[in-house]
DNA sequence: CATGAATGAGCCTTCATTCAT
DNA sequence: AATGAATGAAGGCTCATTCAT
């Protein structure tokens, strides 16, 4: 009665892993040891390994867990929009807002390169990719000029988002906003004269 | 003509750093042993130490030279232009060029995060600033609109030309392309009817 | 009635402590190696950071230990005693007993100087001091004559037995009487005619 | 001319063996490092091994001459006197103060244990023999009581004069002084009444 | 005499992982 | 579910020593 049905059991696990994105958003992968992200949790390292069978396992889960979280905030976001560009916008709002200031799932997809762990990069890559789609949607949406390259402009603004962890100060602007002011620089021409 | 004699010796060092940048820029600075540096270039784990007191001071000296290398090429690059969207497109391609088709130097700036290695991240951070003030006064230069937010407008560009690091490829197309279409998107209108 | 049952676990790290307490008076702390330690007690060297966090720890342990047993020790043997001179001989007999015939651990507190450990060495020497007041207040009990120097003829008494260690042989003499007979050199005048 | 015929030469290895001397007294043997010893001279560590050839090598070097340095200070104050006792204070003192307010050749004799090192041991307990006969000696000449034990007398002595290292201030007192009262506790009755 | 450069063994320590309880 | 204890491999670094120049 109490609980609602469902996802009670397995809570320890969910803290663990909750931890470990912390963590390795924070620190990187590699600088993370299963140590620290038992200790987190009041937990000892050879307890962790019931939840989870390796740290690279671990790593996978949060990795598809990430890319969860930021799809539905970005499909939400994208949902509530009809113009092609404020489409844009809200997606790549709601990726930095993904991003920056929610718990840490998602940053973990931005500051954990896949090529740093080879035995799982080929997993990793996917996960980010079957992600990254949205967006050459969202392009492939908006009517450009003949000669613009929608795929380069595609990456034009994910690295221009995704750089934002290393400078957002949240205490300056909201995500949305830099998402707006991103685009208006796209749509509004900056040579004058 | 080639070269001259003199500093002949203190080459296995050069090489070694070298090596270090590498591998540095490929695999992150954790991951990267100083075994794996050493052997690199032939030679035995403690032999490396002759060179360089620890693995923080070679990473060190890497982000020092690589500094000097972006800046170098930078500077040179704009230089070459007068008008100020030009100016600013060369220093985009001449960052782009070192990050990309270089000796690893400058890349070894972008993929190895200052708060990755406390010890030493207040001097690796001072080192990228020392750079990155070089676009600070690149769009200084520039005539915006009243309302652009010129420094948003610079993470914006660092943020995307850093990203291309992922998905760079050099058969298709010229670090000084990708900057001049990256530029473009900005002067010229995307937004189309 | 041999052992109760109860403190059965962490024996191991007990074990391992026994063995350091015996390298480190026999070989000196600096020549004793980790591996050594831990194969004495047929484990590997990096289990051995299980029981303790560093070498340093370990030995500032051993010291503690030490200290409280020849404390123990002493302590016991002065209480026996009203005498002034029979309390400070049945104390350095304690002492001499400690360092020699038994387990290690007293002995380390001589063999180990606190200078070559600088980073605890302070710790060490408050450990040391502990222990050494028991002599001075031996000391302050008897009744000298006025000129003498008690402080002198303490340091006197404490670097005689203390060399004991370096040609002690347990088969000639016992730690008693040793002590007994260092108190009859002062007690007894040397001087004949 | 300007030299005076002799031991001109070879003059950076004396130096080198002096450092190496105050090293090994002050840190003992393990603990201090060739490197460390070559550049208290400016000398890298390879040049070292010019003037001998290991490190043992030269502890034993500075055995011998330590050995040799007592030994003469003993004599000539031992030479000066003809009353037993006062000869036993001699000797006494000038070990200590070749112990104590000297270069650290003889100090290096107390410091380091023979046993430490293993491999020479046997030589250094030798060369440390060879000047400890000289007390042997000193207490033959001496008138004692019929039952004495002279060896146990000798070593009491000797201990409680090598532990002066450990606690000696030069402001507070010459070692010639600490010598005689050392030799008055033993000679002027310490019980009173 | 001395240096620059390297070697190779070894050191302390850390870490992911395992497993009986 | 979790712990205590251990493993084994590896990691950064140090050190005595060597040797061509």
């Amino acid at each position: 009665m109490a609980e609602k049905a469902g996802k009670r059991k397995n809570n320890r696990g969910q803290e663990l892993q909750d931890a470990a994105a912390t963590l390795f958003a924070t620190q990187g992968y590699e600088k993370t040891t299963i140590r620290e992200i038992a200790k987190a949790v009041n937990m000892l390292p050879g307890s962790a390994y019931y939840h989870f069978s390796s740290k690279q396992e671990l790593l996978l889960s949060i990795y598809r867990e990430g890319v969860a979280r930021v799809c539905k905030k970005v499909d939400e976001a994208i949902a509530r929009e009809t113009d092609p560009w404020k489409r844009l916008a809200a997606g790549l709002g709601a990726h930095l807002s993904a991003i920056l200031d929610e718990q840490n799932y998602p940053r973990v997809l931005i500051s954990v390169v896949p090529s740093q762990v080879p035995e799982i990069a080929e997993e990793l890559t996917e996960q980010r990719d079957r992600y990254e789609i949205r967006f050459t949607r969202l392009l492939d949406e908006i009517d450009l000029p003949e000669k613009a390259d929608r795929r380069l402009l595609r990456l034009f603004l994910m690295g221009a988002v995704n750089w934002a962890e290393v400078w957002y100060d949240p205490g300056k602007s909201t995500p949305e906003d830099i998402a707006a002011a991103f685009i208006a620089f796209l749509t509004h021409p900056l040579k004058v004269g």
